[in-house]
DNA sequence: GCCGTTTTCGGCCCGACTGTTTTCAGTCG
């Protein structure tokens, strides 16, 4: 069992806690350590092999229990028997907007539905609206909830959400009410791919902007419309949320929209024991409380405080406040967020006032997913990120010597004009016939061509490479001698994508240990939304790759972002170099850079992890080396 | 179910919108 499947058994347990109704805390235990399960960069049986499972964080006895039943059997006893009780196609039903815990078990006990089939059954012959809590309007959005479900029950590739979120914000950015406006959520994170669009407005006019916003052309469909949030889909059935607040409170709300959530609940915890409260208003600190208060708590553990407040009516009776130490840097009052009379703002406008308040670095958007950035900023020890400008070279880029659209002049040119100090042009090997692979007739005519085009050009240096195909046995596409007359190889897998991990594996690590290859590409093959990865063993390919000094490759192609954040992560923690390339098969792939750049600031990569930082020389140098 | 810079008990983030209700539960992010 690897970390993917034990993840999504915990998370399948959340859900069924939640249909049976159990204590949230435990839910959100369950749903913790599936999120910190997904999200490891060391594989799970090898902790458990090591005594290590105890060791990770939001994992206490009971989970770990149950992990080690879950590796030693491949099953568990407890899931098995919770699966009794709720059938996971129930679970399926909550995917319908609308449909949370709640109506999934009501529907179950009164009408027996379990799946979605035969929810739409009983929408169609009004039996829901019959039931307690529900109306007819109630039954008319779940049978919206199911179309909605088969148009978008795919998450949109990075690429295409950006450029989506990009033309409503040009159009958002027009209205004068707007004073400011971003895009927030999981697209400002830079994830692979993302639900929905979030866009964040300052305005004094929330309601106009929201009439506005409702009646821009790309509009199908209005979900919700409130005073300050509101959500449409487009005609392209997605949907799209707008929050506006003020001003002032413009850089609160920034960073709760982006998120995320896993990340906002730990910076409102750190607040929590300053005795703030955050929320996407601002910052927030309880207004004139006498120092005696603060004694008065330290004896008492819990101290009603309304006699000490301005209004001494009775409403204030809710609020009690709890000291956990006496320096009063730690508090937290109960009732407190009910009661907004007594507050007073202290920061908001600005991302970084959150930060400020709970004693953290400026955290990159890119790394608040709760993976350890708020630890590591807490110590003060956050990478420095990699950037777009610190990448000096692109080493995998096509020519029309196999499926490229641009010669190899209109190639290194394109890379010329973006700043770069070198280019590879990488065709296609013999095998990939589909992508007109280079025959080896032609192979020392191409290498000839490509030299003659570096003589000529100034201010770049050409290097002539060559994607090689990897074979069904693992052996390189061209014989050794052709391959010692290029400067870069790159081998990847194209074929045989199905075959058993173990051999997929073999066929890469056979590669890497040729002693002819620099750089493997793309790793695992995926095309997002379109082809799952191949299995491979990442603890023996990261292995074989400090080894044999071989470069792993995040492709910066929208649909393949490969390796991805977590993987990347994992090989630069094994001591493995990167590059980021963008596989460009004409010159506007050039700019692809920005999806690969935004994965390497998610695997948290710094410039000197990745070569194509380096300056000609010293890149060159490191490739000599390791031969 | 997890966790602890006084805690092994008693906490656990916070708010908007909708629909069905006459004050709130459910859902969502």
């Amino acid at each position: 069992m690897d970390n993917l499947e034990i993840a999504k058994i915990f998370y399948r347990i959340a859900n069924i806690l939640e249909i049976k109704n159990e204590n949230t805390f435990k839910i959100r235990a369950y749903r913790k350590a599936s999120e910190v399960i997904e999200n490891l960069t060391q594989n799970i049986n090898k902790l458990y092999e090591e005594n290590k499972i105890k060791s990770i964080p939001g994992v206490g006895k009971g989970i770990a229990e149950k992990i080690n039943e879950l590796i030693e059997t491949g099953k568990l006893k407890y899931y098995e028997d919770l699966k009794k009780e709720v059938p996971e196609s129930l679970l399926e039903i909550m995917n319908v907007a609308e449909i949370g815990p709640k109506t999934a078990a009501l529907l179950h006990e009164k009408l027996k539905i379990d799946s979605i089939g035969k929810l739409k059954d009983a929408v169609l012959k009004h039996k829901i609206s019959k039931l307690p809590g529900m109306g007819e309007k109630t039954e008319k959005n779940i049978l919206k909830g199911i179309e909605l479900l088969k148009k978008t029950n795919q998450r949109i590739p990075l690429y295409e959400a950006m450029d989506l979120a990009e033309k409503i914000v040009a159009q958002l950015e027009k209205l004068k009410e707007v004073k400011k406006v971003s895009i927030a959520g999981s697209l400002r994170r830079m994830r692979e791919t993302i639900g929905d669009i979030d866009i964040l407005i300052a305005s004094g006019s929330p309601k106009k902007v929201t009439d506005k916003f409702i009646s821009l052309q790309f509009v199908k469909e209005v979900l919700s419309k409130g005073a300050t949030k509101s959500s449409v889909l487009t005609n392209e059935a997605r949907q799209v949320d707008l929050r506006i607040v003020a001003e002032e409170s413009f850089g609160a709300a920034l960073h709760y929209f982006t998120g995320s959530k896993e990340h906002n609940i730990k910076i409102r915890e750190l607040g929590i024991k300053k005795g703030l409260k955050i929320n996407e208003y601002g910052i927030f600190t309880p207004l004139d409380l006498p120092a005696k208060i603060w004694q008065v708590g330290i004896k008492n553990k819990n101290y009603d405080l309304s006699q000490y407040f301005k209004n001494k009516d009775k409403k204030c009776s809710h609020i009690k406040c709890k000291l956990r130490s006496d320096d009063m840097s730690e508090l937290s009052l109960t009732g407190f967020k009910k009661d907004k009379r007594q507050e007073k703002m202290i920061g908001g406008e600005q991302e970084k006032d959150v930060f400020d308040s709970v004693g953290l670095p400026f955290i990159p958007v890119e790394l608040r997913e709760d993976r350890g950035e708020i630890e590591a900023g807490l110590e003060n020890n956050l990478p420095k990120l990699i950037a777009i400008e610190d990448i000096r070279g692109d080493l995998h880029v096509h020519s029309n010597w196999s499926d490229g659209s641009n010669t190899v002049r209109e190639m290194a040119q394109a890379a010329k004009s973006r700043g770069y100090e070198y280019v590879c042009i990488c065709d296609h090997s013999k095998s990939l016939v589909v992508a007109r692979g280079v025959k080896e007739e032609d192979f020392l005519r191409r290498v000839r061509q490509i030299r003659e085009v570096d003589k000529k050009m100034k201010g770049i240096k050409v290097l002539v490479g060559s994607e090689v195909d990897i074979d069904f046995e693992g052996r390189l596409d061209y014989p050794e001698k052709l391959l010692k007359e290029l400067d870069i190889v790159i081998a990847s897998v194209h074929m045989g994508l199905k075959q058993p991990r173990k051999k997929l594996t073999k066929r890469i690590i056979n590669a890497m240990e040729s002693g002819l290859v620099d750089i493997i590409a793309h790793p695992t093959g995926r095309l997002l939304g379109e082809r799952e990865a191949y299995e491979i063993d990442f603890e023996e390919i990261f292995k074989t790759a400090k080894e044999t000094g071989v470069i792993l490759e995040i492709n910066s192609h929208p649909k393949r972002m490969d390796l991805n954040d977590i993987n990347a992560r994992a090989a630069k923690e094994k001591g493995v170099k990167l590059i980021i390339n963008t596989d460009s098969h004409n010159t506007m792939h050039l700019d692809w850079l920005k999806f690969g750049i935004a994965v390497a600031r998610r695997a948290w990569l710094k410039e000197e992890d990745v070569v194509n930082t380096y300056p000609l020389e010293k890149f060159l140098k490191s490739l000599k080396e390791r031969k």
